[in-house]
DNA sequence: AAGACGTGGGT
DNA sequence: TACCCAAGTCT
């Protein structure tokens, strides 16, 4: 046992939020709904639109009866609509291979579209209490402050930073379970990226980045997202019509969304492939 | 393996 | 006002 571990459960028994796919009457499914949609995505912003399926679809076989459409057009504005696409594919497969049950197992989940390693740890932990390393954003942050004594981690997990996490791991499921979801909740609330809140932090005392002083980040910069006239923002626009209008739209509907034709073009083509859109017989277009 | 992929709230 | 960045995945 770490130092850590003790001071950190605590803090979660009495800090943890009372979210809907936590506590003990959350399914599997409501969990992985909810991995997916926290992908890159404020919780606030996902808790409507998670209630909203699964009141809809309340397991993946009632999801999985639906058009890929309706679980994109359901997404609403939550970001990364593909991802829409990938939980419909997954609650397809988990029907077709699974018996519609929720895979328990860190590999059958790790198969499935739309689960990397994060995603796969989260679910055989949060759901079904399986003991994985569970490498998120917070955690690698919590780690990199607490352990590493840097203010940031490394654009992408390295080797040292899992065999951390692996070392600080809880021996028996239930407690390992515990801690890594009591370290998210630290990192979600207290450790945070911006302005940390280390006069409200169980293990300030025990911090390695606050013990040198907090030294500030001396790596390479962190990756900056661009925005205006991006692909990005034009597919955005496009896909929006679709999302807000009934049934098909004809092609200058779309053509009025957005100026710039070539780009227009090049998005509305992408958009296609990936399978976000679909050209109707009419030659109009519409949700998949 | 660096970059693409949405969106909106916080500071 | 800009810029930061939020429970990643895929190619």
């Amino acid at each position: 046992m770490s130092a850590l571990h003790d001071p950190v459960l605590a803090w979660y028994d009495d800090h943890a939020r009372e979210l809907p796919w936590r506590g003990v009457q959350a399914s599997a499914w409501s969990v992985m709904v909810s991995e997916f949609m926290l992908q890159q995505t404020p919780v606030a912003r996902v808790l409507p639109v998670h209630e909203q399926w699964l009141t809809r679809w309340p397991t993946p076989a009632d999801l999985a009866a639906e058009s890929s459409g309706e679980a994109v057009r359901a997404w609403g504005r939550l970001g990364y609509p593909r991802r829409a696409l990938r939980l419909h594919a997954a609650a397809t497969a988990i029907v077709a291979e699974h018996g519609g049950e929720v895979p328990a197992s860190y590999d059958d989940l790790r198969a499935l579209p739309g689960i990397g390693d994060y995603t796969a740890a989260a679910i055989a932990t949060f759901a079904h209490g399986r003991r994985h390393v569970v490498l998120d954003t917070n955690v690698r942050r919590v780690f990199a402050r607490a352990v590493s004594g840097v203010e940031f981690p490394a654009a992408s997990v390295t080797r040292a930073e899992r065999d951390v996490a692996q070392d600080l791991l809880p021996e028996d499921e239930p407690t390992a379970a515990s801690w890594s979801v009591a370290v998210m909740e630290l990192g979600a609330l207290v450790c945070t990226a911006a302005n940390p809140r280390c006069g409200d932090c169980p293990v300030a005392g025990l911090c390695a980045w606050r013990a040198a002083g907090k030294p500030a980040y001396d790596g390479p910069p962190r990756k900056v997202q661009t925005w205006a006239g991006t692909d990005r923002q034009c597919r955005g626009r496009l896909l929006a019509v679709l999302r807000d209008a009934e049934g098909s739209v004809p092609r200058a509907r779309l053509d009025a969304a957005w100026a710039d034709e070539a780009q227009r073009t090049r998005c509305l083509a992408s958009l296609l492939a990936d399978g976000l859109l679909v050209r109707t017989d009419a030659g109009s277009y519409a949700l998949p």
